[in-house]
DNA sequence: TAGATTGTTAATCGATTAACAATC
DNA sequence: TAGATTGTTAATCGATTAACAATC
């Protein structure tokens, strides 16, 4: 099971079918096909089949997917099974949002720490959480055993908050700052800064006026 | 100048290299070649001198792009010489984040009108926007000419909102909602769950751990 | 002229899609 | 058995990368 290679654009859309089969199971549906599931999620049915190929054989051929069965088994497969400890560094507006965001409790993820440098801001609380000074960073995140990281500062500072959460222990950056980080290759990376994706809409957008359609 | 097809990959490309070259402006660089821009971006040089090659020819032999300039075509190519007014849906922790992300001014990108169907929301103030209610969303889109949408409701109500959105004169809609969106083909849709992306981290981290690396 | 770096071609690599045998 | 749908192979399509002639 999944030794292999398996394409990164697969993995990018496991999350999305185990978002599908979460609503299918709330409403009680049993049994799905690859064209159904397809159509709920906007990817063609050869390709989810391929995408669930890759890691065993979950369908029953001229039936479709057990909703239940093949849920579970994407939870296991994106690693939900286990807990996911995550500290949040910025506690500005991105950072706030984030430590409310419905998203995560819905998945079983928790935010354990805030830190923001700002006098004015520690000691403050978002949700139930005290936002904490940089200062004991290295401790908390040892004592909560976080493994998850994200950045929510400002670009300036986003590489020394990288390198002191790596020194730290954490293992995954979610970097919402708009800064290339040099992470070693044995941190998983991943950048969301939102700014890029509002430009790439806004290039189409523009082409799409200037076509008048 | 481009109108064959380019890459999706390239076109997001297009605003890392943009943000890269504002920050090498404002700090005096004057020239710059796909190499340097390339280690400031991760995004190796060939890449580089082929992403602009689709729109021109921007840069000089045996010296490299000239900062400004490149940065000005960028800035065209991206359509970011025309302003594009945009509307919020939705008050809660994410939509109030977006309100105030500074990413938006940065790029001369304003949101002028925010709304919620709570009635606890509806006029409250966020940074200097008074939140309005649903009923009135046709008419403010149409006053303040915005083509930009952005929907940061919960899963349920994501459709009905961008049905609304689109007949009321949205041609670009920015989906923070989990939810797959039927839009006619003429409207840009960019789906932005911030879950995906933090379970597609997850997956990663969860193997790099198991890997023992 | 010598050194540097672009713009572009062609080769390689990777992902999607179509089609169908297997099988429920 | 007839109809449906999976899992997988092979063909197609698209993106990245290497290499180098053009040229500053």
């Amino acid at each position: 099971m999944k030794s292999f290679k398996i394409p990164r654009t697969t993995v990018e859309r496991l999350p999305i079918y185990y978002r599908a089969l979460l609503g299918m199971e709330k409403r009680e549906i049993e049994v799905i096909s690859s064209q159904a599931l397809g159509e709920r999620t906007g990817i063609p049915s050869a390709q989810v089949r391929k995408d669930l190929s890759y890691y065993g054989e979950f369908g029953r051929r001229g039936v479709g997917y057990e909703v239940s069965i093949l849920r579970r088994h994407l939870q296991k497969i994106l690693g939900l099974e286990r807990d996911w400890p995550m500290v949040i560094v910025g506690a500005g507006n991105l950072g706030r949002a984030l430590v409310n965001y419905q998203g995560f409790l819905r998945h079983g993820l928790e935010v354990r720490a805030v830190f923001d440098s700002d006098p004015r801001v520690i000691g403050t609380y978002i949700h139930n959480l005290r936002v904490e000074g940089p200062e004991i960073m290295e401790q908390r995140i040892q004592e909560e055993e976080a493994h998850l990281g994200i950045i929510a500062v400002p670009a300036e500072a986003a590489q020394e908050v990288a390198d002191r959460l790596i020194t730290a222990g954490i293992r995954g950056i979610w970097n919402f700052s708009p800064e290339h980080l040099r992470v070693p290759q044995e941190v998983i990376l991943r950048n969301e800064d939102l700014s890029v994706g509002l430009m790439a809409l806004i290039y189409h957008l523009n082409y799409s006026i200037d076509r008048g359609d």
